[in-house]
DNA sequence: ATATTTCACTTGCGACTTGCAAGTAATAAT
DNA sequence: ATTATTACTTGCAAGTCGCAAGTGAAATAT
């Protein structure tokens, strides 16, 4: 018999927010950072990525990131195959949350992407547009 | 005999930052995000609050949020038993990351939580000193 | 046309991590 | 002196994860 009364997982008496449990994974939130700053696209792409992901965790992200809404997903026209991953709107509003954290880690630890957080620091507001611009580009392609 | 051959756990093969590892845990986040925003500061607190942890748990987390130098604890000069847990410059740094996931959250879904994510919109930069201001005045206590 | 490869997964299993209940050690209160 | 409180530790069962080995459908090679 399992071992739960009512809820098997409550999260926080305090509350603030709740959808934060995706981003309290371990995956989660590198997925997110991969498709908004590398432009990852698809399952093969993750894989490879990322070393020690486990396949079927890959697969249990992808679905629950559909689940909450943060990422999308549509099958490729050219090959019947693939599936093409893509952030939603939800999704890129991350962008700053990302942002943020890659300057903290960067302000005290060397994190070895300078350039980007040069790009960061130097204009923030700026480098955020660009990237919903380009995000805003590649959506509006399939008229 | 144990699996691993010469790192147990690698992260992304992809690098930008390394420190994340705490933030894509569970509970680190809303150990810190509490005593940010809650000013929380016992054992005993987080215990309560977080119906749902194991206190092995939470131990453990501490330990590592000292490890990460997010946070530092020192002993209660009016109770021998009693530990203070404070949040270090490095940790009173991820006030950025906090508020815009709490922006983010509240951006998306009902987080009930309408005053703060109100001042927080109102003025960013401004909450965000405030932030600092309270907790430089609390280090500053003991002389 | 058949065989092989690629892609996006699923399955099975052992190892690791977590949740829960029950301690423990050191103060503090009564 | 006894009981309570605080900050933990320990032990075990249950859950999650990493890895290797499939599976099925579509593309590519022969």
């Amino acid at each position: 018999m399992p071992r739960n009364k009512t809820s098997p997982k409550r999260r926080s008496g305090c509350p603030l927010n709740a959808s934060v449990e995706m981003l309290g994974d371990r995956w989660s939130l590198l997925i997110v950072r991969d498709m908004m700053l590398q432009g990852f696209r698809s399952y093969k792409e993750f894989m490879q990525c990322y070393e020690g992901i486990a396949t079927n965790i890959l697969a249990d992200r992808l679905r629950k990131l559909m689940g909450y809404g943060i990422i999308a997903s549509e099958p490729d026209p050219s090959d019947g195959r693939k599936l093409t991953y893509f952030l939603t709107a939800k999704g890129i509003d991350l962008a700053p949350v990302l942002t943020e954290m890659v300057l903290w880690a960067a302000a005290h630890e060397d994190t070895g992407n300078q350039a980007l957080v040069q790009q960061m620091r130097e204009d923030k507001k700026k480098f955020l547009t660009g990237i919903r611009q380009r995000w805003a580009d590649q959506h509006s392609r399939p008229t």
